[in-house]
DNA sequence: ATATGTGCAAAGGTTTTGCAGGCTG
DNA sequence: CAGCCTGCAAAACCTTTGCACATAT
């Protein structure tokens, strides 16, 4: 039996469910994200994709990847001018960054609480809530 | 009398007492910087210091805004994959994001209060929280 | 046959690097 | 004059665009 909870054949499906062409590219990328559970930069998961022979582009990669956004089957967490992790879990969650490995760390939404969120500008709404928790090694003094 | 609180020779000064060496170019960057209440990318701010004449090139505007944003004179605000905006106002506060105009307001921290903070990974220590609040035009129906 | 959708090479834009020239002690 | 600092041209990097090819009606 298959251990992990992720296979091409339930990419496939999952693409279709959201409204996504499920194509050959697409499945691998969708593979590559959601079987890692950790936070991927379009990168690192090019080089997932095409680890054995060339699957895809890296303009693919980027594309489809901001296809997945679009239909919310990733998020799309910007640290740092140039640097955006593909998160595969789309709840409302925050994250610690640690700004000297470059890493980051779920929070989860219920660790923590905003309130007293002022007032919108006028015919606006929420698309979303961004908080980065910018931490790093104490220095050791 | 001059009705603007900042002229050349005050940010001049304060380069100086935030030990960056205040040379002209530098001067020039941050007085297009501080002199404006706006939030200004780096593109804005070189157009606005080469106006006139060239004074400085791109590669020094994006090495001197790094040096501030070091010496905590500028705060940079990550929006959107290579869109950082330089936000003259250092003190702790948030950002609505429009994502339809990229504009970007302040809000205020007394205007927002975070609660139940997780626990720090250990041996660390925050070095900062951004927070910001992604908005759109609401959609009429 | 026409229209729509897809993937990628090439283009575009942003940021960093490496080095020539200047300044200081 | 040796060593450090500064500014910038060029390089590197990340992302988007435009178009050729494929697919569906």
């Amino acid at each position: 039996m298959n251990t992990s909870p992720w296979n091409k054949q339930k990419v496939l499906e999952v693409l279709r469910d959201a409204g996504v062409n499920p194509t050959s590219q697409r499945v691998e990328i969708g593979y590559a994200l959601f079987s890692s559970c950790a936070h991927l930069s379009a990168e690192e998961i090019m080089q997932r994709v095409n680890a054995d022979y060339p699957v895809v582009s890296k303009a693919t990669v980027y594309n489809t990847l901001g296809l997945f956004a679009e239909h919310a089957l990733v998020r799309e967490v910007i640290v740092e001018p140039g640097k955006v992790f593909y998160d595969p879990n789309v709840s409302a969650h925050y994250h610690f960054y640690y700004v000297d490995s470059g890493d980051l760390i779920d929070i989860p939404a219920s660790s923590l609480e905003i309130s007293n969120l002022p007032e919108l500008p006028p015919d606006t709404e929420i698309e979303r809530v961004d908080v980065v928790i910018r931490i790093r090694r104490r220095s050791t003094h």
